[in-house]
DNA sequence: ACTGAATTGTAACATTTGTTACAATGTGCT
DNA sequence: AGCACATTGTAACAAATGTTACAATTCAGT
């Protein structure tokens, strides 16, 4: 087990790798691996341990009735997965996570966990701060998706990667992984790009976006 | 002040008003009043206390750029404000907070709040589900607000307010209420009421609902 | 360099939703 | 009853986005 990448975790944070490896000598717990690409838990699952993510990437993605799919987020080592789903009322998985990478978790079941929360005030205000983050997560992600046309959404994706200085930004993503983040469908993206080129905004070249036009861009946001 | 009342609220639920006279007796709090319609807190201000409503109700609404709302939710008595934001990264209120009607409010400090967690687990673990409930229901309003067109968010509504038997429903909000808590346009929503009585699943008069053809509503919902 | 697959660009057209404006209906008050 | 005001219904038109299809470009592996 390596205690060095867990006194990363947002759960373990301000510990000593010495100290964690005291705590989980404490409560019961094991370790899993996956493959990249495979599905460590569907929509609806019962959510019944808190999992932390020791090596690899994850997604979380969103489907609806109608089979279309949308990106919540990726989490790196070293999160914790659906930690907002293991107190409250309904314990289950409110998405589909996905392996990105191979991946190795650390799992904890809900009672151990709950052990541990009582011998650590500092782990549980930790978890606090982990589940006060993530509705703040999910609060400002409403705000994306919900209020802005595909230009809007692109500016502000494209201008909060530039930060205060890049005068270029290269998409991490494909545009078809775009278009299922902002929840979109992916010529109504590439469309949108070449608008925003034509109106002298930016230079679109696949992933490579040039800023023609900054204060254009976040007028476009704030108008 | 009402220690009954609070007996009901999430926070303290579990214990007895007695009980809870006792844990306000140790902390510093205070109890503030507003008329309806007054704003209680506004997006991006500082949240430094928790707050929890002893009498009246309140509303969060969103307001993009544009200036354009979306109501996220009603929040009676006994419920709590903005708890989500008390820790993690980023202590503002992500919503502005208007009371809808006259409100009472019993404000704690952080520091006094994190005493009271501190004195008494039972509290923390219903801070806990509290917070976990907040995601849990941002999570659910996300797939409710991004998936799907109007046309099916009136159904899912419908239906979720008739449950399993009832075969007629009465909408508790204005069109205009409805169409903010949906994101969309008013005449959108009217319209899209009648198209679905044209289409003979309801039939709409005004804010009465009769469900003509419950499996019809589902079948938009899941196909 | 070649080939098949993935990604991107683009266009035509359909659908959904927004916008604006106004009429019809209901509600509360005097 | 009558009036002011809020709510609802509706229509015409504009804008945004989806859908489908296909061509162009890039990429990865041999």
């Amino acid at each position: 087990m390596n205690y060095s990448v867990l006194s990363q975790a947002p759960l373990f944070r301000g510990f000593t790798p010495e100290e964690i490896e005291r705590f989980l000598l404490s409560v019961k717990y094991h370790v899993r691996n996956y493959k990249a690409g495979s599905m460590i838990a569907q929509n609806g699952e019962p959510v019944n341990s808190l999992m932390v993510i020791l090596n690899g990437v994850v997604k979380g993605e969103m489907v609806d009735f109608a089979g279309r799919v949308i990106k919540i987020e990726d989490i790196p080592a070293p999160g914790a997965l659906a930690s907002a789903f293991i107190f409250g009322n309904k314990n289950k998985f409110p998405v589909n996570v996905i392996t990105i990478s191979d991946t190795e978790l650390l799992i904890i079941d809900k009672p151990e966990f709950l052990k541990l929360l009582n011998t650590e005030v500092k782990i549980l205000v930790n978890f606090l701060d982990m589940i006060s983050n993530r509705s703040q997560f999910l609060s400002e992600k409403i705000k994306f998706l919900n209020f802005k046309t595909i230009k809007v959404k692109l500016a502000q994706y494209i201008l909060q990667k530039a930060g205060k200085d890049r005068i270029s930004v290269t998409f991490d993503m494909t545009q078809n992984d775009l278009s299922d983040y902002f929840g979109v469908a992916r010529p109504s993206v590439a469309r949108t790009l070449g608008e925003m080129e034509e109106e002298g905004f930016i230079i679109a070249k696949r992933k490579n976006i040039k800023i023609l036009d900054r204060k254009g861009l976040s007028d476009l946001i704030f108008d």
